[in-house]
RNA sequence: GGGCCCGUAGCUCAGCUUGGUGGAGCACCCGGCUGAUAACCGGGGGGUCGGGGGUUCAAAUCCCCCCGGGCCCA
């Protein structure tokens, strides 16, 4: 499948077509845009095919199973949470693969089922299966479906690629096709065999305009209905005026009505209301009477329900409804608490068997007939009697007024409740007796248990959610009523009724039957068997398989097991598996009940769950609320690599709040990436550095402190990064690369390096930041890759490849593994407080309004403990040079005291009362003395002195001190003590920052006349003054090397053409005319 | 009614596992930088950390209850 290539690391040689030199040569636009880079490097990808060279280069090493939940084929577009999905996926395989091992990547796609079959009723215009039978026909809206689900497959394929996902997209697994569906069976011949799989009569709800059976959790909307409640009378038997009172809210089911349940234990009263006598539950009565109005009525005794135990009822409507015929004889009160609330209705609950589970079981257990009086379509049948044809939620009208017209109607209101509905047409369901094929789970509850605390779960409240559902593990109803599925494999003889249960078109064929080019229905259901056991016809039951049977099985049957055992055998279990937190009781529960009914075992082993992703409001987008995001859109508005960094971020397993603001914050780090890059290209570029040549080891005796902390951070973030990845928090592994080259090193690095990038010569210093700056950018490349593909390509393209260096492609390279060597924990420690304390020098000078141009003679620090001090110290230069001083001095903070001004105003409460008539004297001291006052008082908190010869004690609460201090002192709080400058600079300090106001006009020149970075000026001066003249006298080396200047004049240059810029501009007050000539 | 999750600045979210004086970005105001700058940096204002109780020397963090929102079930 993979066409050969060569793996080596191609030094020196191109494969792209470029030409390579043994230096850095790439070139990056300015401005980073997402799109030009992205259209570049997928048809960079296409032309050498590199997500096959990615796969081959692992081919056989360590095995790495990945499953992919496969999406619905139900719509041909798909919005950003479906994007965040496969990103997901995507980020966790590349990391997988660029770390080693050989990841399995198949994508899948789920394709039959309801939700389809509605879709193509809607676009034909078919409102029944009657229709799709008897209209169109089974064969050609089998077609239709297959060919929906194919053309979205493709439609999603187109748009996943589009996002740069790589995986198998060439040959995903689809449920519709027949390996999968023959795979599909053999589970079911397995749970045959096993003795789970049978047909029986089961109570499950009922949708009657899809004509077929949903399984629990398929129940899953709910609408407000508002419903009949109504308090119905049955006749205690014998008994003339005394009566069961009962509640319902369907009383369509009233004529299948059995048996009444009553719970033993609680309490129950006879109450007499009028002439009559009902009896509830105790606890009810105040509750029901006021709800039916009634004010006349009193308990005449209170006894327990296990009393009622087999009291027997006349059932009201029993000469309208034919089946009460069968029914009477069951006609009486069953002890069944688990029916029975004391909070709603009456305490006693009318049973129909045939339309209750609970009702269901309690028949079960005491022998009374299952009898269900609604058909496939909702209609009453023919032993609803006289309601027979009526659809049952309108038969309700009907027997409300028959049991009013009898006298049995104590009292009707209105509830409105919640009411499920069928998912797809919402068509509100009913609960029904019928046959079906069922695989009984529930005999395998410990297991399920077992096996599922076996495996790792992230985060881990999802495996206690996923045990909590486990524990009430219902049966399986696995047969459908419908087209569009994995037909059942069940065959029953018409003749004596054997089944056989086929696991593969083999096990067909051996039973005398042929294969079809299609597995689907119709054409399966055409084949007949002939029965081993008496040699009749045996026909196929006409179901198909519930679609959640479909993925489900896909862990083995997306690799063709078992008519392919090898891949199966070698791949399991699946290491991995990710997918929203609804799929907890969804996929997660299908894949482990296939896994433990097939295998006896989980098939998976790990498990990430994501959240949602809701509106910029936190609601779940959708189409008909207008909040509903195409990812088309954000990727046209935003671009691909900006939207995967920006989902990638986010804490995996809570809800993704939509925000355009929030990527476009993304994009703007990916910026500042990016600039980064340019700024290495563009200097390396023009040193013609040579990043092979002048490697890291070749710099390891000139390294700078910079240099080392940043190899230190660099390999603790690698460090880290492995860590998140092995924990699948994926967000952590991309908040941390995305602060290294943010912080880290655009902020930081780059800026304490600058200076010795700007060297003229090639010297030691600067080729290690060369290697340095190079390394770790390279490093970052590989590993920002899982995340930022298609920029992390483009810039290693640039940066790497264009060297000479590396592989083909980023993709191809190996992960970054750590290198504790290069880790020095304590200069990373003592660059965090120096940089902290930068933060504060360079407050101070901004409470002052002194421009970072302008350099300082002295910052004074007051370090907070000898930690700080040590990093101070070794760390001085770094200090300096970004704070622009001349001199560091350590002082403690007497130091900084000792230049405190107090305002000291004297509290005159306190000093009138005690001091009498000397106060004015004692003011008229104080305001002369303030500086020792102030001292004083801080310090020891009293201040003496002699007035006329008595001794005046001041203490602090006589005066308000207020400090501050001279203008010349700017103080700023770090949390690594005080950080101050000294501003008072002398003439050599001035001298210097005017050279550097007139070197940044220069710039801005340069840059307004578009020059090249290398190129050579001419720079003219015209100024009347003579400060300014004289700073660029006695700098004139520095301007000229700064700004590339040959010559530096005064006067004004001929003849200003087009190659002269010219400009006024003003320093410090005095206004200067500059002119640049190229 | 049950299980699980979430609630932190105007907005979007870190911090909670392992308790130690509450952070970032956006927005707003002020200032600065600028040969990677259609960039960026610094400062400022802005918080009952949903509410209440408990444990503790100390709680956004641990425990209990309540309120609001979500998911999955009944």
């Amino acid at each position: 499948m993979f066409k050969p290539y060569l793996l080596e690391p191609f030094n020196r040689r191109s494969p792209g077509g470029w030409t390579v030199m043994a230096k850095v040569s790439g070139k990056l636009d300015n401005a980073y845009d997402p799109h030009k880079v992205e259209k570049d490097i997928m048809t960079f990808w296409e032309e050498n095919r590199v997500y096959l060279k990615a796969k081959e280069k692992v081919k056989g090493s360590r095995k790495f199973y990945f499953l992919d939940g496969p999406p619905y084929t139900s719509a041909s577009n798909f919005h950003v949470g479906t994007a965040w999905n496969k990103v997901l996926k995507d980020t966790i395989i590349r990391y997988f693969r660029m770390n080693g091992f050989d990841v399995w990547d198949k994508p899948g796609y789920d394709t039959h089922g309801l939700p389809i079959e509605v879709k193509i009723e809607k676009k034909l215009g078919l409102t029944s299966k009657k229709d799709i039978e008897e209209k169109i026909g089974v064969e050609k809206f089998v077609g239709e479906c297959k060919n929906f689900a194919a053309t979205n497959m493709e439609s999603l394929t187109e748009g996943f690629k589009d996002l740069g996902v790589w995986m198998e997209w060439d040959d995903p697994y689809v449920t519709y096709k027949n390996e999968y569906i023959e795979s599909g069976w053999w589970m079911i011949k397995q749970s045959y065999r096993k003795g789970l799989l049978e047909k029986s009569l089961r109570v499950h709800h009922w949708c009657p305009r899809c004509e077929t059976t949903l399984a629990d959790y398929e129940v899953s909307e709910y609408t407000k209905l508002t419903d009949p409640s109504i308090y119905v009378k049955f006749p205690v038997k014998g008994k003339g005026n005394t009566y069961l009172l009962i509640w319902t809210t369907t009383p369509w089911t009233l004529p299948a009505n059995a048996f009444v349940m009553a719970h033993p234990e609680i309490d129950y009263a006879e109450v007499r209301v009028g002439d009559e006598v009902l009896i509830l539950a105790a606890k009810r009565v105040e509750h029901v009477m006021e709800e039916a109005g009634r004010k006349d009525f009193e308990v005449i005794r209170v006894f327990k329900g296990v009393e009622l135990e087999g009291l027997e009822y006349v059932h009201p409507l029993e000469d309208l409804v034919d089946a009460q015929k069968t029914l009477a004889r069951y006609h009486r009160v069953v002890m069944a608490p688990e029916a029975v609330s004391e909070y709603e209705g009456t305490g006693l609950v009318h049973s129909a068997p045939g339309h209750g589970d609970v009702d269901f079981e309690v028949a079960a257990r005491i022998n009374a007939p299952v009898i269900s009086l609604v058909d496939d379509h909702g209609l009453m049948t023919r032993g609803a009697g006289k309601y027979a044809g009526i659809y049952f939620r309108e038969a309700n009208r009907l027997i409300i007024e028959d049991l009013k017209n009898k006298g049995a109607l104590f009292y009707e209101g209105l509830v409105t409740h919640n009411y499920p509905i069928c998912w797809r047409c919402k068509t509100p369901l009913l609960l029904r007796a019928t046959e079906q094929w069922v695989i009984k789970v529930s005999q395998l509850r410990d297991k399920l248990i077992r096996e599922a605390d076996k495996i790792e779960w992230k985060p881990i409240w999802a495996k206690k959610r996923f045990i909590n559902l486990l524990r009430e593990v219902r049966d399986w109803i696995i047969s459908r009523q419908r087209f569009w599925g994995i037909p059942l494999p069940i065959w029953v003889c018409s003749s004596c009724g054997h089944i056989e249960v086929i696991g593969s078109t083999k096990d067909l064929e051996q039973l005398g039957g042929t294969v079809p080019e299609d597995l689907h229905r119709p054409w399966i259901d055409r084949i007949e068997l002939k029965c081993p056991k008496c040699g009749g016809v045996m026909k196929r039951v006409k179901d198909v398989a519930d679609v959640w049977f479909d993925s489900g099985v896909s862990f083995y049957a997306s690799l063709g097991y078992p008519r392919v055992r090898e891949l199966w055998e070698k791949l399991k279990p699946v290491d991995f598996i990710t997918e929203g937190h609804d799929q907890i009781r969804g996929w997660f529960f299908s894949l482990l009940r296939s896994g433990v009914i097939a295998f006896d075992e989980a098939p998976y082993r790990r498990v990430l769950v994501h959240g949602f992703a809701l509106d910029e409001h936190g609601r779940e987008m959708h189409k008909s609320l207008g909040n509903y995001v195409d990812i088309k859109e954000v990727i046209r508005q935003m671009g691909r690599d900006p939207m995967r960094f920006w989902s990638m971020q986010i804490t995996t397993w809570e809800d993704m709040r939509f925000s355009w603001v929030g990527i476009e914050r993304v994009k703007r780090d990916l910026a500042v990436a990016w600039n980064v890059f340019n700024f290495a290209i563009t200097y390396m570029g023009l040193d013609e550095f040579d990043p092979v040549e002048i490697s890291l080891d070749k710099v390891a005796e000139s390294l700078a402190d910079e240099d080392r902390w940043v190899l230190s951070r660099f390999y603790s973030i690698v460090d880290d990064y492995h860590k998140a990845f092995q924990n699948f928090t994926v967000f952590e592994a991309a908040k941390e690369i995305r602060e290294f080259i943010v912080e880290d090193v655009s902020r930081w690095y780059v800026r304490l390096i600058r200076r010795r990038v700007w060297e003229e010569e090639m010297t030691e210093s600067k080729k290690a930041a060369y290697a340095v700056l190079y390394h770790i950018l390279k490093g970052w490349l590989v590993l920002a890759a899982p995340f930022i593909p298609f920029m992390a390509e483009k810039l290693y393209q640039e940066l790497v490849v264009k060297s000479g260096d590396g592989r083909e492609s980023v993709h191809l390279e190996d992960m970054i593994q750590p290198r504790p060597e290069l880790v020095d924990r304590e200069i990373v420690e003592n660059m965090e407080i120096v940089r902290s304390i930068v933060e504060g020098v360079l407050s101070a000078r901004m409470k002052i309004g002194l421009k970072l141009r302008r350099p300082v003679a002295r910052v004074l620090l007051v370090p907070s403990n000898e930690r700080v001090r040590k990093a101070v110290k070794s760390l001085e230069h770094v200090i300096l040079g970004m704070t622009n001083a001349k001199r560091l001095e350590l002082v403690d903070e007497k130091e900084i005291r000792k230049q405190e001004i107090y305002r000291v105003s004297p509290v005159y409460s306190r000093l009138g009362p005690e001091f009498k008539e000397k106060t004015r004297l004692i003011i008229n001291y104080i305001e002369s003395n303030m500086q020792n006052v102030g001292r004083d008082l801080l310090n020891k908190g009293v201040h003496r002195f002699t007035l006329d010869g008595e001794e005046i004690v001041l203490t602090r609460d006589h005066v308000k001190i207020d400090t501050s201090y001279p203008e010349w002192l700017s103080i700023a709080e770090t949390p690594y003590g005080l950080a101050s400058i000294d501003s008072r600079i002398g003439e050599e300090e001035i001298l210097e920052g005017i050279a550097r106001e007139i070197v940044r006009r220069i710039q801005y020149m340069r840059k307004q006349a578009n020059l090249p970075v290398d190129a050579f000026i001419g720079v003219w001066v015209e100024t009347g003054d003579e400060q300014l003249l004289k700073a660029l006298e006695r700098h004139e080396k520095y301007v000229k090397e700064e700004t590339r200047a040959k010559v530096v004049r005064v006067g004004v240059p001929t003849p200003i053409d087009e190659k002269t810029l010219a400009k006024e501009w003003e320093i410090d007050g005095s206004k200067i005319t500059i002119v640049i000539t190229w």
